[in-house]
DNA sequence: TTCTTATTAGTAATCATTACAATATAATAA
DNA sequence: TTATTATATTGTAATGATTACTAATAAGAA
């Protein structure tokens, strides 16, 4: 798996930190391309969890640094600890808000065209010109059980070699 | 100063508590009157802080509590961990985007229009009355000297009877 | 290939938050 | 007012995700 072609989305995560001057290790390759090949929002320990069975030496620490590393970049985004008492980090650049369940801890992506307007409000009054940022609403998703839906959709297929 | 008057807008904190049937408590008033005097972003740890002065044998886990009391009913937000690793909430109800400085972890409020559009939007989506949420946007508060100033006017005086 | 230095791995330390249990007290009714 | 009882408070101990640290490794440049 380790030999596998990387898919273009993860390749562009890679280019991120190839633009940044930091080195590309096989780890690194491994978190970008474990982390695109989701459409949840998974935690460092998630990641590590998916990451041990192809590549049974990667530390926890590893993910935990590269995953700060490319949330500190902008690539990916932070959610912060979310109900639970861990970081979930997400991959989808779309603007969405974010759906947290106070009671199962779920993240549900929900499209919004408000967030548009809200960022373009953002890069209006700070002069930024991608704002880095987070819009997380709270609920109960057994009031929606349409939510369970929400995340099965893949996100849109940009052309990318699947590598599994 | 624990027999002074309470403020109009601690009184109604002090009454959402009431109102759930939980019991008024002299720490959850003090809680409750030292949240509603700041306009910044404060922790549990800086409300405890503040309140030992006047009120020694408050314990931290009480002001946890009734922070997370609070939190639960929609009286006050928490804004999770903002940069730093601790949990800040925020009392004002106003919706307004929370700028986040990734230097010096300070939390700056910024007023906006298209949050009263986003939150409509959710309303919408999700039949909810009165969504529960946070909107927060990374900045460098040294790109951006004019934040210093956009917290030191106290929010709008309602004409609560003020006991300092 | 060699060299330099960033990165990794493994473990230990941190520390905000939560769990717990004994004590105190708010609220209710007699 | 007093008794009653469930809730709240306190102080301390436990938790556990994240970070710090250091030796060993390996990416990238020459």
């Amino acid at each position: 798996m380790k030999n596998q072609p990387i898919p273009n989305r993860a390749l562009d995560l890679v280019g991120i930190l190839r633009g940044e001057g930091l080195r590309i290790t096989p780890q690194r390759i491994a978190i970008c391309r474990a982390l695109t090949g989701r459409h949840d929002h998974p935690t460092a320990q998630n990641l590590y969890d998916e990451l041990r069975s192809d590549f049974p030496t990667i530390s926890l620490t590893t993910v935990y640094q590269t995953l700060d590393t490319l949330s500190r970049l902008g690539a990916i985004t932070s959610l912060g600890r979310a109900g639970d008492d861990t970081i979930h980090y997400e991959v989808n650049t779309e603007p969405h808000i974010n759906l947290v369940c106070r009671d199962c801890n779920q993240i549900f992506d929900l499209p919004s065209q408000g967030i548009r307007l809200l960022e373009q409000e953002v890069r209006q009054k700070l002069g930024i010109a991608a704002p880095q940022g987070k819009v997380v609403y709270y609920v109960h998703c057994n009031d929606h059980v349409d939510l369970h839906h929400s995340n099965e959709n893949p996100r849109e297929n940009h052309g990318e070699n699947h590598d599994e």
